[in-house]
DNA sequence: ACATTAAAAGTCA
DNA sequence: TGACTTTTAATGT
């Protein structure tokens, strides 16, 4: 088993090992609900707060005036979001939608200087999580720039494997309630072209397919697919 | 090689 | 039933 690496553009609980830390932080929170389809923030507002997801599910994207969009992460538990923009007192670059009904911890930026003053070791806890999201950012230019339709649909099914695939009998399941849609906008695809390509990985047994579900048959091979020359 | 558009079929609350 | 998701085909870049 390869040693895992934090590649998924959907992240599960991104704090680690920093859980004394992450409850002073969120001592100076106060928690809200939103419900889905409601954005949290929005891409050019002045950044106030930075959030903390306890539970739910948060999309973070970049949208065009058409209306298109890039989903740039998703996220479930335990996992920051805005925090970025915050540090840097520039407008937040992307909005955040909840997806789910989701329990969200508002930290307020100027709380958060006051309080790492005091215990600097709540920095790390922040630090670990954006330098999570720039590797995401990096590896996500790279699939951009170098990979074709093919290989983005395959690679972010091994990805999603790794970071929320469960095992069952006969495979290895993502079961995400993620729409062809949701694929389209995180490999910047189309939603037809994502559509194509999963029929042309189930025709090959590699994949089944159901509503909002990928069972992954064959991960080798699947894998396999991803050396072969464009 | 992939996007866009449109229309139709499938699925779930 | 109506909203959402997926499939399929034709056409455009």
């Amino acid at each position: 088993m390869a040693e895992y690496f934090p590649d998924s553009p959907y992240v599960v609980d991104n704090v680690g090992g920093f859980s004394e830390e992450l409850m002073l932080l969120l001592s100076t929170s106060a928690t809200k609900n939103y419900n889905p389809g409601e954005i949290i923030y929005l891409q050019g507002e002045p950044s106030k707060y930075f959030y903390f997801l306890k539970d739910g599910k948060v999309k973070v994207s970049i949208f065009k005036e058409d209306g298109s969009e890039k989903i740039l992460a998703i996220q479930e538990n335990n996992t920051f979001f805005g925090e970025s923009a915050a540090f840097d007192r520039y407008p937040y670059f992307a909005t955040a939608t909840a997806m789910l009904t989701s329990r969200v911890c508002c930290i307020k930026i100027e709380d958060a200087e006051t309080l790492i003053q005091k215990h600097p070791r709540i920095s790390f806890l922040i630090i670990t999580s954006i330098i999570r999201k720039l590797r995401l950012l990096g590896l996500q230019v790279e699939d951009l720039t170098f990979l074709d339709a093919q290989k983005r649909v395959v690679h972010i099914i091994l990805k999603l494997l790794d970071e929320v695939g469960f095992s069952t009998k006969d495979g290895i399941v993502i079961e995400k309630r993620l729409t062809h849609e949701d694929l389209a906008s995180l490999t910047g695809l189309s939603r037809v072209t994502v559509t194509n390509v999963l029929n042309y990985l189930e025709k090959l047994n590699l994949i089944s397919k159901g509503r909002q579900k990928i069972m992954i048959i064959n991960k080798d091979k699947l894998s396999s697919l991803m050396e072969e020359p464009t």
